[in-house]
DNA sequence: TTCTAAACCCTAACCGTTAGTGTTACGGTC
DNA sequence: GACCGTAACACTAACGGTTAGGGTTTAGAA
């Protein structure tokens, strides 16, 4: 009921830290497949079972701010100044995502997600959650009128943009190229006097 | 060597089927978290070893018509007629595949799949794969010239048309929705005098 | 102080999946 | 028609992610 950001609250939070730090050191010292559950735990110095309270799954120990970046792109829907077009907000954050997952000291876990099916799946899904969560914000913002369907598209769109751009070889011109395609998609998905 | 249409050959496809069958039929009857591997190989007749010879994963048993899906998407851009346009072809095929997912009898199946994480998320990484093997269709078409990206990004459009419409509460309106946006997304991707 | 519940631990199991090792029977060869 | 290579399948045992069940500690509220 309180504030409660005592002892707790932080040990917890270190736990968790200590955790997802342990596991992404081992998995890239000795490979994602390499590394079990019960090896991170015992690096960690705590129970398996702590793991999965803490993570629902082995791949959720990769992809830990996960909320970050659904929070990210929400934010640039709802956080916009009025009156400033949907998409250009969207395209710059999207940017900036990209820029940070191409970022010089992000590519070995890049690479090691790439490497792994099972890593590549959860992220394709971790993808699918952002997009709705995306699509509600933008359903909900009064001063557009789409259908529920376009708001759905163009979040998918977006997202595809994301994913497109960071596996591109020049990711940077890749989200120009990708949104000038949404802009469009956007504009015909929009009621005729909605400019 | 030869054309080996014999009885060895039948008698696989004939294994095959049976264990796709006899999967779906207890999955429907009893749900999918309910019924394991061994529950399938015991009630039709095989090993464990066999139906992981036969399919790659328990998810894969509910997929069985997976290449069928991918072979008629790439059909629809490499079959067409000369000087037919590209995006009406791919809508036109779309629509009949979510007429097919939504007919009659496929609701069940389709109901079990969105009640399962697991058949979701493996369905979701199913269509990565499609929309790859759509990219290289379309840019493999000497009669369109758009960038790498520009394919890659439409085929997922594409693909996430089918998706969506799928969903929808009237599937039919929302391919023809989805597909005008996706219509003006294509136009702004070709240079300028490739109308 | 006392009580509650959150955080954590341990054990044992479940289930999908795979490796290792045979066994059968189809299909081509002599 | 006997013979051999091998594709298809069986069996066992295990591995690794995940969870249930039940117990212990301790922060924080009463």
């Amino acid at each position: 009921m309180t504030v409660t950001s005592g002892r707790r609250e932080r040990k917890k939070a270190a736990t968790r830290q200590k955790i997802a730090d342990t596991a992404l050191r081992l998995f890239l010292e000795r490979g994602y497949d390499a590394v079990g559950i019960r090896d991170v735990a015992a690096e960690a110095d705590v129970a398996v079972t702590t793991v999965f309270s803490h993570f629902a799954s082995k791949e959720a120990l990769v992809f830990e701010q996960d909320q970050d970046f659904e929070r990210r792109l929400t934010q640039a829907v709802t956080g916009r100044e009025p009156h400033e077009p949907l998409i250009p907000a969207l395209r710059h954050e999207v940017l900036a995502l990209v820029r940070h997952c191409t970022a010089e000291g992000a590519a070995p876990i890049w690479r090691m997600i790439d490497a792994s099916p099972a890593l590549r799946e959860y992220e394709e899904s971790m993808r699918l959650r952002h997009a709705e969560s995306l699509a509600a914000s933008i359903a909900a913002d009064p001063g557009l009128s789409a259908t529920t369907t376009a708001c759905r598209t163009i979040a998918r769109f977006v997202i595809d943009a994301y994913s497109l751009a960071r596996e591109a070889a020049d990711p940077e011109p890749a989200v120009d190229e990708i949104f000038r395609m949404i802009e469009a998609a956007w504009e015909v998905a929009l009621p005729p006097r909605c400019a």
